[in-house]
DNA sequence: CAGCGGATATTCT
DNA sequence: GAATATCCGCTGA
């Protein structure tokens, strides 16, 4: 019944780190979603790295403020943003508590709950498809402004945990520069996936949206 | 597979 | 008022 053995959530002190060490240390990682109506669990295949105030593509770049304040919270927890007007991401807040780094979580493999994951993606052609981006990972796992500030490492009955399970070896992790983020922030080689994974993500420059006619 | 336009609402300026 | 850490469906190769 139960796919994964070792159901030990990640420690606090996991992500009370630099995020450039915590981001390719969650790739292989498994993410457990305790829906009502079952869990659905994801294998992690692709994140980025925001570092808070000194990075201009991060939401905290500009300081504190309704949206983002989790980011500014303890470590382990779920910061999730409402974007486009119609999409959820998540990501998982790192550093210390007062500062403002997190790694948003980009795509993963399915590898319990596929189900359940495919009633919430009715549009993917198949299940490498179910959470192929950030927007398609909330979706498929049934996360939005509810689960934001949920704790991820506490272990026990949560709708959310990340499992320590085993991290892929580093020698499989790539790494380049972030997707669809604006100006100075997308330099930085901070997108981090697993080598010739079929889940992760096509990458696509940032595109500035074009002025209504 | 690449390129595009549209949908949509919250946030910050 | 403008921008946005996106996705989907369509077109044409």
């Amino acid at each position: 019944m139960i796919a994964t053995p070792d159901r030990t959530p990640l420690p606090r002190e996991f992500f009370d780190r630099p995020v450039l060490e915590v981001a390719p240390d969650l790739l292989g990682r498994t993410l457990v979603r305790t829906t009502p109506d079952g869990p659905i669990a994801l294998r992690l295949t692709e994140v980025e790295a925001y570092d808070g105030p000194n990075d201009p593509g991060s939401h905290a770049y500009r300081g504190r403020t309704a949206r983002n304040g989790v980011m500014f919270g303890p470590p382990g927890h779920v910061y999730v943003y409402f974007t486009y007007g119609m999409w959820f991401c998540m990501n998982l807040v790192c550093g210390p508590e007062g500062e403002s780094s997190a790694v948003l979580l980009r795509a993963g493999e399915i590898v319990e709950g596929a189900e359940l994951a495919r009633k919430r993606r009715l549009s993917a052609r198949n299940d490498k498809e179910l959470a192929k981006g950030p927007a398609r990972l909330a979706t498929a796992l049934d996360v939005d402004r509810a689960l934001n500030g949920t704790d991820a490492c506490a272990a026990g009955d949560t709708p959310l945990c990340v499992l320590a399970g085993t991290p892929v070896p580093r020698d499989q992790v790539s790494n380049g520069p972030r997707t669809g983020v604006a100006g100075d922030g997308g330099v930085h080689p901070w997108r981090f996936w697993i080598a010739n994974d079929p889940t992760v993500s096509p990458y696509r420059a940032h595109a500035p949206r074009r002025r209504p006619s």
